[in-house]
RNA sequence: GGGGAUAUUCCAGAGUGGCCAAAUGGGACAGACUGUAAAUCUGUUGCUUCUAGCUUCGGAGGUUCGAAUCCUCCUGUCCCCA
């Protein structure tokens, strides 16, 4: 069953802006579209995670998905959104992000060799042997200063000071399209509403170097209704990796969501139906108390980047870490046990620490750097911000020995209510 | 080159000789309420051997019983004139 790509990005709020036209063109015939990803990073987070799905559901919809790796532009950098001129990347680094991200990617497409399969590219193919001499007469001829400079990624930077290797990276995102176009009839493409500047440089640079019609697309960019940043936490980024963000944090990060912000993000980032998805929000509204979208939402978006088994493994994680008690932790299995526990902070501690009994204080300060320091552990336990082995403590007298150990090994030291340490001795 | 201003704890910003570990606001962290949300309220926010002690107010010296506060030099930042 195929979808109407842009009716869906519609009611989903996605849609931003779009090309005269371009709808026109994607009821009519299957479109080759692409989008670019920034290799700044080894792993996509996910602020990436909604280009991703936009192209998964370009695929959906019966086009051909291009996933373009930025090879090439990453050792320039994209000066849209940004306030001051970006520090390059080196060769070494950047080759090794491409490679992660291309990995990631290849888990969310078909790539197939159906007649949507998607393809992946990484511009540093077409851009590495071509000649400055030959961009500037061949590209550079196309566009006028006086075009590039009315962007606003570049208006933005007149006062403050903006290189020539970010000016031109516009043309060089404009290129990329211009190949693409060339060599594979790529005729759109779509990215963040950041980046409409740099692909109308694109549709303009091919309509007058070939004479032919492009098409460009962009997505709203994710907002959060509290005005911090999407795709943050304390730990920083969310990332898709699972060994930099593990799955249990990503399944927390997505069921922590506000209520303002779970009606538009189950839009965004599932692929849930209409229907569906309408009669999800009515309930939601008439009991908010049930989390009935952050819980749906969660789940959605934790299968699809880390598949069902290790949604359920951070759901029965949370089940414990949130409603169980001591009990329910000893009567998990080791292998459980440690896995719900997998990314957390963990240290190692010696046997004869508890043998002859440890004070919380030094539990949290010394022998472990939970705390920074021994005052912060004490204050932290006067205000009742600490608990070990689910069971708050009580007084900063509170001493710990082997008896307390789960599984004759480990202690859950917890600060606050969601953040877990585990010490463990050898 | 000349003249002036300023440097305070995470940030902004008070403090101009003892009442200063330093107001206030923000942020951060924790607690209560609740729904692992938001809002609200409360507490904490230099270190330690914690009813006390110690080290901090750009750096180095000095005056004084006593300095974030006064003096000297140095360093950084900003502004004005050339």
């Amino acid at each position: 069953m195929k979808t109407n790509f842009v009716e869906e990005l519609r009611w989903r709020g996605l849609l931003h802006d779009i090309m005269p036209e371009t709808e026109e063109l994607l009821n009519k015939e299957q479109v080759v579209g692409y989008i670019g990803f920034d290799p700044t990073s080894d792993s996509l987070h996910i602020g990436s995670l909604s280009q991703i799905l936009t192209l998964m559901r370009f695929q959906r919809a019966g086009h051909v998905p291009v996933a373009l790796v930025g090879g090439a532009t990453g050792m320039i950098g994209d000066p849209s959104g940004k306030t001051a001129e970006r520090s390059l990347l080196d060769e070494a680094q950047l080759q090794k992000n491409v490679d992660g991200i291309r990995a990631q990617l290849e888990r969310f497409l078909d790539f197939s060799d159906a007649a949507t399969g998607a393809k992946l590219v990484n511009n540093y193919e077409w851009m590495k042997d071509y000649s400055f001499i030959a961009f500037v007469r061949d590209i550079g001829k196309h566009l006028t200063v006086n075009y590039m400079m009315a962007k606003d990624s570049v208006k933005n930077r007149l006062e403050t000071g903006m290189s020539f290797t970010e000016f031109s990276y516009q043309l060089l995102q404009g290129f990329d399209f211009y190949h693409l176009n060339t060599t594979m009839n790529c005729k759109l493409q779509m990215g963040g509403s950041d980046q409409w500047g740099n692909i109308t440089s694109g549709t303009e640079l091919i309509r007058r170097k070939s004479g032919k019609e492009a098409f460009a697309l962009t997505t709203q960019l994710i907002k959060k209704a509290d005005g911090t940043k999407f795709g943050k936490s304390e730990g920083g980024n969310i990332w898709l990796d699972r060994t930099k963000t593990s799955p249990y944090k990503f399944y927390q990060y997505w069921i922590n969501t506000s209520d303002e912000d779970a009606e538009n993000f189950i839009k965004y980032f599932t692929f849930m139906p209409k229907e569906e998805t309408e009669q999800l929000i009515e309930k939601h509204r008439t009991d908010k108390g049930a989390r009935l979208l952050q819980k749906r939402l969660a789940e959605e978006v934790t299968v699809l980047v880390h598949g069902r088994e290790d949604y359920e493994a951070a759901l029965a994680a949370s089940e414990v870490l949130f409603r169980g008690g001591l009990a329910d932790l000893a009567a998990m299995n080791e292998q459980l046990f440690l896995e719900v526990f997998e990314g957390v902070p963990s240290f190692e501690i010696s046997r004869t620490h508890l043998s002859s009994g440890a004070n919380i204080i030094d539990l949290l300060a010394t022998h472990t750097t939970i705390l920074p320091s021994k005052g912060e552990a004490r204050k932290l336990i006067q205000a009742g911000g600490v608990s070990v082995n689910k069971e708050k403590v009580e007084s900063i007298e509170k001493v710990y020995t082997t008896d307390a150990l789960i599984k004759e090994k480990y202690l859950l030291i917890q600060r606050g209510k969601k953040l877990y340490y585990l010490c463990y001795i050898q």
